[in-house]
DNA sequence: AAGAGGCCCTGATAGC
DNA sequence: TGCTATCAGGGCCTCT
């Protein structure tokens, strides 16, 4: 759920709230995440000093001194919390709004002077982990494909990728190798636009498909970045919104409703592709 | 090599 | 009311 603009939105939070900080103690409640967090990972933190944040695709990564570096993952589920010392909550860096922290899998704790940011995720498939030179670094971000911003993500990229690919436009929008950042929501909401049924195969897309999915990759994230990211789903306890990208999606969750399109009289459909809700225009995105 | 499918995990919800 | 089944899905893994 947390796909490039939700993640990014943190990333800002962050950079806001934790630059030329320094890290005065690290409290781990739960090790066990999608990777386990490593045992030295609180002596490693211990008063170190945040340079910057910056992110890339999906991940997040803290800049310390001496080239450490701690790169984490929301996962599906995962959010961060920014609370007063005193357990109240002062503002919130996750993309859902709560007015206090959650009760339950609060498994991180980074303490600061006068605040602790803490990390929450009840699904547990977030992880943190500590690389410790920028070589490593760069080895770990390297190995996925290009952000649909970058120049790298251009015609003859995708022109070549799609050769003889069987496989159909959707899952390659989620495919992290392929491009990296989109998740499930942004893939269903950039084919439409494209006009594009989920279903395609990527080798039998046009030349002006291509140009499209270029085109509006950029567009639907960069307008979801703009609008705070999407906030899905009734978590009950929590209460307000953050992000408002999800009053516009045009088809995610919005099975048997009309299209949004001018003039188009077709109807949103639901299926599954690789077992991932799907969700198109019946007539526009033939 | 490419692609399909399973698995990790908890919580909300649907159905009986 | 209380049980069970299903769904949500990002990334990584295995198998064909």
């Amino acid at each position: 759920m947390p796909e490039l603009p939700e993640v990014e939105i943190v990333k800002q939070s962050l950079d806001k709230n934790i630059k030329s900080k320094i890290i005065k103690k690290v409290i781990v409640r739960n090790r066990n995440l999608r990777k386990k967090i490593e045992k030295n990972f609180e002596i490693y933190l211990k008063n170190k000093k945040v340079i910057k944040i910056t992110r890339y695709s999906k991940y997040i990564i803290i800049h310390l001194t001496n080239s450490l570096f701690c790169i984490f993952h929301l996962g599906m589920s995962g959010t961060i919390h920014l609370v007063k010392n005193q357990k109240k909550k002062i503002t919130n860096l996750s993309f859902y709004k709560s007015l206090q922290l959650p009760k339950k899998h609060n498994h991180i704790e980074f303490r600061f002077d006068n605040f602790n940011i803490v990390y929450n995720d009840p699904r547990r498939f977030g992880f943190f982990e500590l690389i410790k030179s920028k070589k490593d670094l760069f080895k770990k971000l390297n190995i996925l494909g290009p952000e649909p911003f970058s120049s790298t993500f251009n015609f003859s990229y995708l022109k070549n990728f799609f050769k003889k690919k069987e496989k159909n436009i959707k899952n390659f929008l989620m495919d992290q190798n392929f491009v990296s950042g989109i998740g499930n929501i942004y893939a269903n909401e950039i084919l439409y636009f494209c006009k594009i049924n989920p279903n395609k195969k990527a080798k039998n897309l046009k030349n002006k498909d291509l140009k499209k999915i270029i085109y509006n990759s950029k567009l639907v994230l960069k307008q979801a970045i703009k609008l705070g990211g999407s906030s899905i789903r009734n978590f009950q306890n929590i209460s307000g919104i953050k992000g408002n990208f999800q009053n516009n999606f045009k088809v995610y969750q919005r099975e048997n409703l009309n299209c949004l399109r001018k003039n188009c009289h077709g109807k949103i459909q639901k299926i599954n592709i690789s077992k991932r809700s799907t969700f198109f225009c019946n007539n526009c995105q033939n």
